[in-house]
DNA sequence: TTAAATTAAATTGTAAACAATATAAATATT
DNA sequence: AATATTTATATTGTTTACAATTTAATTTAA
């Protein structure tokens, strides 16, 4: 008990006074770490995706279409969080790097259908190694990594509801 | 016994094949809500900042030199994690919105220090507003929010001592 | 059935970010 | 001291991303 005192006194002396301005440092600011690290970890995807012609956001078109082909342009964009604006030039792009097809819908003439080629689909075998190397260089603890995905996507859900709402 | 087979036996009918896949699921990718989780809160602080002519770039230097004033472009880069062809056109903008002032170092001159100008160090007190703002519109459990941190700086750490290393 | 409103994608213009390079000052080497 | 190397910032060019607008097709309302 006597210790336990002393133990807390000597807290409370190394404690940093907390100031109402606490709020407004940038280690306590969810946004500025969730900036940096997606900015630091799609670097370290470059060198893994420029062998193929590939950014970040091409591969994560890509993701998409492996979970489900045949997907609208507007769909890939609700998925994606991005608007057309983005990934029209975009998927240009991947079909001019022949790992994708884009055809207008028939029954509906405005909509754009985004489908894999062979390339595309095939790609799916080499791509399966790049998220391992990239665990491997983050040197991520799997359970805090688990734990993050269920947070940040709570936070996906609220985005989606408010904005791209349904 | 029984019945706890039974339920195991739903379950395992219910439950969805685990492939070798699963790891390019843009859902299991921890980069990809990082990503996209960013993006939005930055679209969120967009309306709070746009009233004073800063984006969230210009508002993040701001934090930054209201934890420590009179900094090199160079340890701002370090803290923010940009380097100077981000930040020189940022700084100069925020020089003419009279935030800041730019000045060479008299002792080496190729530094450049950044300094808060008075409307820069008054303006902390009328920020201290966003990120509360911010937070409600989150509606993140700040218990889940602290964790994040947590291992979102693990992950800062990382970065900093591979590439930016001193 | 025509006019008005909505929708999907494309386009245009702009800002952020980075890579690569340039410039100029300081430091180290010979 | 003269040259080479390193360092700090600035500049240039390119890509990503988004807001705002446009175009064309579809749906709704009159």
């Amino acid at each position: 008990m006597k210790n336990q005192n002393h133990a807390n006194k000597k807290v409370t002396e190394n404690v940093q006074k907390i100031s109402e301005y606490d709020i407004l440092k940038l280690d306590n600011q969810l946004c500025f770490s969730l900036y940096v690290c997606s900015k630091e970890i799609i670097r370290k995807y470059k060198p893994l995706l420029d062998p193929y012609g590939l950014t970040y956001t091409g591969y994560i078109i890509l993701l998409a279409l492996w979970e489900k082909d045949d997907i609208t342009v507007k769909d890939l964009g609700r998925k994606l969080y991005l608007d057309s604006g983005t990934l029209t030039p975009m998927l240009k792009k991947l079909e001019a790097l022949d790992f994708i097809k884009r055809t207008r819908g028939s029954k509906d003439e405005r909509t754009v259908y985004i489908k894999l080629t062979k390339k595309g689909y095939e790609f799916k075998e080499e791509a399966k190694h790049i998220p391992e190397k990239m665990v491997c260089s983050l040197e991520l603890d799997p359970k805090h990594g688990k734990e993050m995905l269920v947070s940040l996507h709570k936070m996906m859900d609220t985005f989606s509801s408010t904005e791209l709402g349904e």
